[in-house]
DNA sequence: GCAGGTTTGTGTAACGTTACAATGGCATGG
DNA sequence: CCATGCCATTGTAACGTTACACAAACCTGC
């Protein structure tokens, strides 16, 4: 970093940045920093249309650019919203769920001119995600991942935080009105497979899971186990997929299935089904005739697979949207009495099932 | 906003967020903010372990978090790095090419400490996006979407920020050096699939690409056309689907089909083509007997189609990843050589072509 | 008991912006 | 020609932090 000799001797450091600062287009237009301050904002009741040409000239001459930070500063308000996402597995990141999730929040908070931050961390390491650590955010989301107790000391955390947040996919209650929980209702999810593979009269079931600890894979196995409570006689087995990695995934899935071939077998998530068909193709197994197979969070993948996939579909991007209504809702000073919105899933019936 | 009396009568805005300040910690623990200040930063040499004990419970009990803004603003830097996409589809967002890229840059940059605003904006309010009006990130990168001539002006527009920046997929020769180009090489991609089909035998293709104007599909076009310049008499028509969307998609290739059946479709991405076989399918076609079908960006679709499908396998996390290298380098003063980074791909032969 | 050093802590002036009060100029009207 | 009001513009004091210079306290060794 460059160091300047100031009149007294002393060294101070300069700007790394070459940034242009309101002192300079105000002196270069002959104008005082309020003036020049008052053109940048569009108050134009307040100059002359005559000396705004002339600032508005410097302006674009000197490419002149508001510093964010300092007006973040004064005005104690960032116009920034940040997600942590407590994995760091580009696969769990690029998964569509969270991608859509990312894109309908990034979406809404652009249209009202907010900015996000998007951080993905270790479960372990999650408080010290420097979106956490540090106060730059007027408001945050999460999605936790990892063991309970983790979850829970993380969810005790952003109670603490005293802004607004909200939590996705997550079981918590919370005990503090700055967090708001949104999730879309997995459970029912699980057991509306359940009672379609009842009707299917399906009597033994592989419930496939990847090796992340998410509320949201609990949920779906536990709304499953629900649906088929009262029926006696059905047994349900939890195999975890050692990576959320295709191959890994349909290695287990043949290891298993060359033990013994269940009724059905349900996924977790759409990739992980995919894998399960292509595992079953090998075996030779006919699907739904030998073994029916279901998936969860149904984008695209089944239309791609054959038999279409049977699968719940998510309204991911539409829970991004509302996090990021809420969370702006409760910036500008409003009370929002809910807090827990649980979005509907629905059934997609593919030919797999 | 709340307001409060001044001694002096004034009435003034008070902070809309209960932020604590280094001020109120100093307070408590009976030190100097100074003293405060060290301890937070970890300048453990400056404060004698006894001193460092208080102010760490005073931070503790108050909860204390760093204001960003105010850091940033001291030390003329913000740790921090924008990705603007011109584009607002949530097709588009969460397509699996840009959402690994975003997650190698976002790995990347969190373990350097480094955060990242993502913001999607349509092309025509490219220069209107917030992350560039504002100067909040040292540096950034961009997508550029649109016609040749918007992207060719988002492009100077770039060029005249004076700050590290990436631009993604694009083919234009920067004048700048703060500019550097990261893509996949999607021309060589479309080149080697031309290749693959003439091995093939084809004669007429027909290449499916979506409506939004991307470089990226340009150049895939272009390479396969190039491919295909020796050998006369091969016909390769392009058709623009009216949406990324599956039935969008399906809908007007089965148009096409029905006038004419084409030796081979080339679809400009993966989920184009997975629309795509399912047309053919449609039309009671086998894959590749009838028609051979390729597709672009082979992350996970190409393990679900049946047949799989051929493509162009894509290194975006590395992108990503390489990106974030790149700007940081250069933010830390390193003078980076290399302008233009083009990463290989690799052709993955499916069963579809 | 005091020069010389080290260890620990503090005071101050920025960083670039904005809210607000205050200024000067220029009409209008009595 | 002076009050009055309005318009356009400016000066100033924060916002919360950090670099730097400096001060105070406490050791040495002679």
């Amino acid at each position: 970093m460059r160091r300047m000799k100031l009149q007294n001797g002393r060294t101070r450091r300069t700007r790394r940045s070459n940034s242009v600062t309101l002192a300079q287009v105000s002196r270069d237009a002959g104008v005082s920093i309020m003036t020049v301050s008052n053109v940048v904002r569009g108050r134009t009741e307040l100059v002359k249309l005559e000396t705004r040409r002339r600032v508005e000239e410097s302006i674009a001459r000197l490419n002149y650019r508001p510093n964010l930070s300092a007006r973040n500063l004064r005005l104690a308000e960032n116009r920034s919203v940040g997600i942590v996402i407590a994995d760091t597995d580009p696969a769990f990141l690029s998964d569509p769920f969270i991608s859509r999730l990312v894109s309908g929040l990034s979406n809404y908070l652009s249209g009202v001119d907010y900015t996000l931050d998007v951080q993905g961390v270790s479960p372990e390491r999650f408080e010290s995600a420097t979106i956490l650590t540090k106060a730059g955010n007027d408001a945050l989301c999460a999605i936790l991942c990892g063991s309970k107790e983790l979850r829970k000391s993380h969810f005790e955390y952003l109670q603490k935080l005293g802004q607004p947040v909200v939590v996705f996919q997550e079981m918590f209650q919370p005990h503090s009105d700055n967090i708001v929980m949104v999730h879309q209702d997995d459970f029912a999810g699980g057991a509306a497979l359940g009672r379609l593979l009842l009707e299917r009269n399906v009597r033994s079931i592989l419930f496939v899971r990847p090796m992340l600890e998410w509320c949201a894979v609990e949920q779906r196995e536990r709304g499953l186990r629900s649906a088929l409570r009262h029926t006696k006689h059905i047994d349900v087995k939890a195999v975890l997929a050692p990576s959320e990695g295709f191959d890994d995934v349909e290695r287990i899935t043949r290891e298993h299935l060359s033990r013994r071939v269940p009724d059905a077998i349900v996924a977790a998530t759409d990739s992980l089904a995919g894998a399960v068909l292509s595992a079953c193709e090998a075996h030779g197994l006919r699907v739904p005739a030998d073994v029916a197979v279901t998936g969860f969070n149904g984008f695209d993948v089944w239309r791609y697979t054959r038999p279409s996939l049977t699968t719940v579909m998510s309204p991911a991007y539409e829970m991004g949207r509302h996090a990021g209504e809420i969370l702006v809702q409760r910036l500008g000073g409003k009370k929002v009495v809910r807090l827990n919105s649980i979005f509907p899933v629905g059934l997609h019936k593919g030919d797999s099932a």
